[in-house]
DNA sequence: CTTGACCTTAAAGTCGACTTTAGGGTTTAT
DNA sequence: ATAAACCCTAAAGTCGACTTTAAGGTCAAG
């Protein structure tokens, strides 16, 4: 099948499987005649599975050796199993991280609900902030924060 | 007093300093006749304010909005309030996200703390993934993932 | 008088996973 | 024959908040 098809059983775009490819996460994949790329059953499930993988926090370079240690033979199932103890791990303190997070912006704002005060230098809610209480260098990936 | 005092005590590198200044969060810093940037207590006042609404999730133009509403006499309690409770609602489903993406993770990994399957196409930890069940597109951002 | 520690700028690089652009070939239908 | 709807590539752009690089002034100490 051609890559309309794949990105329509997928849902993925058509530059992303290009780039999937690119990357040599699809191994060789096969050409026809006329250069376009032919994709078969193998591919979608790749293409499923480096999906699922991303959704799951993998990113492409961990995807890619799972991929290659399956291909040549070695079983995943350490790797994965390493990997998801790690997310996981990371999860709990991010969590913990955005619940103190919250909590230190709630008090602001019913100290902020009673009294709008505009004092301090700049905006006293904001400059009443806690010190870098969890880890000052992670931030939530938000477009809409 | 010079970037370097102002570094130590801010706790900011240099070129941080200069990118603020490059993007007009200090207005106007006065400069000696050699062209060395001179700061004061107000440049200080604003770059600790600067930190501690990065430390709340506020982007630059955010923070530059808000500095720029206070130097020309609006009151920014409106905005930043507005903002605050943006951002708790978005930490709110942030930590439900995160919360349900974890026991996703463990259910897996107890899955697979038995039976070391490597069934599927590439892995059955991964391929049993749920689907997109949250919101697929908003992932943590970590170097340290 | 030279060394080293400061200061300056503009522009490019970084991170990751894509998307977009520019330019060009192929196929199918009318 | 021409338009629409596909396909291809390489390279650049995107997002944000910086950092790094390159190239160069300034200043105090020994």
């Amino acid at each position: 099948m051609l890559i309309k098809e794949v990105c329509s059983i997928t849902g993925l775009s058509s530059s992303t499987v290009r780039y999937y490819d690119s990357q040599g996460l699809l191994g060789k994949v096969e050409r026809r005649s006329n250069n376009y790329r032919i994709f078969d059953n193998g591919d979608i499930d790749i293409l499923n599975f480096i999906k699922k993988a991303r959704n799951l926090g993998f990113d492409l370079d961990e995807i890619k050796k799972i991929l290659m240690m399956k291909k040549s033979g070695v079983i995943p199932c350490n790797y994965v199993n390493k990997r998801l103890k790690e997310k996981i791990a990371f999860l709990n303190t991010e969590i913990i991280r955005l619940q103190k997070e919250k909590e230190n912006l709630e008090k602001h704002l019913s100290d902020a609900q009673q009294v709008c005060g505009c004092r301090g230098k700049v905006c006293h809610y904001i400059e009443g902030v806690e010190e870098e209480h969890v880890n000052a260098d992670l931030r939530i990936s938000s477009h809409n924060f």
